[in-house]
DNA sequence: TCTGTAAATCGAAACGTTTAGATTTGTTTT
DNA sequence: AAAACAAATCTAAACGTTTCGATTTACAGA
């Protein structure tokens, strides 16, 4: 029930009515809402007052001043629900809202779009997963961020010749983690399948790979990684190496879409997983109630990646560093990999 | 190589500064970026200088004068990447920024929460998906929407005794085109297969079985339809129905995920799809570049549903009615829904 | 009661646009 | 060349906050 009285008719109560309403200055009435100093019996007045003419303080008009909008931003080269997920779930929780965008459908311009457009929306703050495209200019895109007063935190990558804060899994100990089980289970030539991006990501995999394929005395051959080309096909590509190297008795595979290529590749060359060929992945993708792991016939054992700890702490960061106007200092948090057995690898008798 | 002589040093610049170093008044700047009506060479003036200077309109202090933040928002129960895709490239598309909220996940206040985080943030219009819940009171969810000014369209649902502009699925042509599949098939006991919650969807493919049921000329019997309560594991309600009931011959759940945990409740009881058991699901998942029925195994036959076009129509309407301040007429748009054959069904030969 | 001081409150000026309405400029008509 | 009119430009006032410095108030100590 709204006093018609004091009502600013038919428009949105502001600070005037407030105060008006409550005998104080619009000042007060800020400064009440703001935790300020306001004598207690002061501020019940305003309280009420608000609360009789339903007011609320309009947050456009609040970032107008303060240069803040409490909105954040977000990249991701294409959607990703536990992604997504987290950040809304983070955001939400710290009071700040959240506008996604993804590099990959914006039809024209792509990141750096994406960044203008964040930019000019003024967001406090970016969340961002570059694709680490080799052609394009990192360093320019995050000063272009910087410049305009926007800061930054990377996710799920992580640059060499750049300094940017970035919270990515651990990449290294997941390839150590998938390719020592599969040496545990006694495959010594283990075929290391990955896409063609330049992502630091993937090359972590791979030294992971490297690191514990050299603790267990084994020699890394370079025949035994194998790319899929932008145009190419994943499924086709698995199917030229399957008929071709027979001593192949297990993949690690650098994400279930690709594990799963390869599981139809296996099918077509009538290969049987786990039987003739173990089957590792990364990712452990979230499938509404499921992962599509455990709905992978036969279910595939891989690397879970916890993406909801990597964009907590990533907003975490990123907010800490609105409020303290430090520069970016270049580090780089790690998040636990963790590797989840399924049913498409076994055991193999080792000849010794 | 920005001229210092004319900056406002370290800040950003503003009108006042483009419209000094145009040798203009800022009402002529903001015309010529309004497409207002300027002389050609007074415009070429003011382009240049605010190139020269770097200029962006602040669009917080636009929206503060025009009363529109050119912001939308979207209310999902749970996060869908088939909608959020669609909404962030029809929103950007449209020059709108978009704001995800989901209502499950936020913790307390649900749905009424989410409402109120966007009317405070002030978006101009909002996609809401509602759950749909019975003791939830949506009539006045959307009267606290309006009454802020801000326009709503539904998604997926609609109400009866509400009004509301809704696109959703032509769900009742879902359910007819699963059912007549399966009759067609030779099927004649086929299990509707549902969960508890009360959306119009699941009522109105309820409505299109019976339909096709009838104009099969089948006797409509109530035991066929099967609710998982609120509580309950599907897989258990269905390995339950399945021992129980031995003349089922086909099952049409009523989304991917429940046609699912079929699958799991016919491998537990020993029953094999499509030898034993014809299954149909909906809504034909997205995934990554896949869809779940592809992934599943044996492949699902299953109805999909055209998320894109719904919320790409959804997003124009609502953004027609921002336009045109015409209050809600209630108009319920329906997205053809569309039968994708794969292998979860068989034929069945009919004794007549 | 008076004074000194800290705490509470206030007035006014931003913040960067858009938008009426007034005024000037340019163009056509007479 | 003057008058009439349309088009372009300008001036000033919003929009609803926060914030800074000034002013008032409350209260303790003398």
């Amino acid at each position: 029930m709204v006093n018609q009285n004091v009502m600013n008719r038919g428009k949105k109560p502001t600070v005037h009515d407030v105060a008006r309403l409550a005998r104080v200055s619009i000042a007060t009435v800020s400064a009440s809402f703001n935790s300020g100093p306001v004598r207690e019996k002061t501020r019940d007045r305003i309280l009420d007052a608000a609360q009789k003419l339903g007011y609320r303080p309009n947050l456009i008009a609040r970032s107008m001043v303060t240069r803040k909008t409490h909105v954040l931003g977000m990249i991701l080269p294409w959607n990703n629900v536990e992604i997504t997920d987290a950040a809304v779930t983070s955001a939400t929780s710290n009071s700040y809202g959240l506008m996604s965008l993804f590099s990959s459908s914006n039809s024209e311009g792509g990141e750096r779009a994406c960044i203008e457009s964040l930019i000019e929306r003024m967001v406090d703050g970016i969340i961002f997963l570059p694709k680490q495209n080799p052609e394009e200019d990192y360093g320019q895109m995050l000063s272009m961020i910087r410049s305009a007063g926007v800061k930054v935190v990377l996710i799920d990558r992580y640059f060499n010749e750049i300094k940017a804060d970035s919270v990515v899994t651990d990449n290294v100990k997941g390839g150590r983690l998938a390719t020592e089980y599969l040496l545990k289970s006694g495959h010594r030539k283990i075929l290391f399948f990955m896409d063609s991006r330049k992502a630091s990501a993937t090359s972590d995999r791979l030294e992971g790979y490297k690191t514990a394929l050299a603790e267990a005395g084994i020699l890394f051959d370079n025949d035994m990684v194998a790319h899929v080309g932008m145009g190419e096909n994943a499924r086709n590509v698995a199917k030229e190496i399957l008929s071709r190297r027979k001593d192949i008795t297990a993949i690690f595979a650098t994400s279930d879409h690709l594990a799963y290529d390869v599981m139809l590749a296996c099918k077509e060359v009538g290969k049987k997983i786990p039987d003739d060929i173990s089957l590792i992945g990364f990712d452990d993708i979230l499938l509404g109630p499921h992962r599509i792991g455990e709905i992978l016939n036969p279910p595939l054992t891989t690397v879970r990646q916890d993406f909801s700890a990597m964009v907590g702490q990533a907003i975490d960061l990123l907010i800490s560093k609105m409020k303290t106007n430090v520069p970016d200092t270049g580090e780089i948090k790690n998040i636990e990999p963790k590797l989840i057995i399924r049913q498409s690898c076994r055991k193999v008798m080792v000849n010794c």
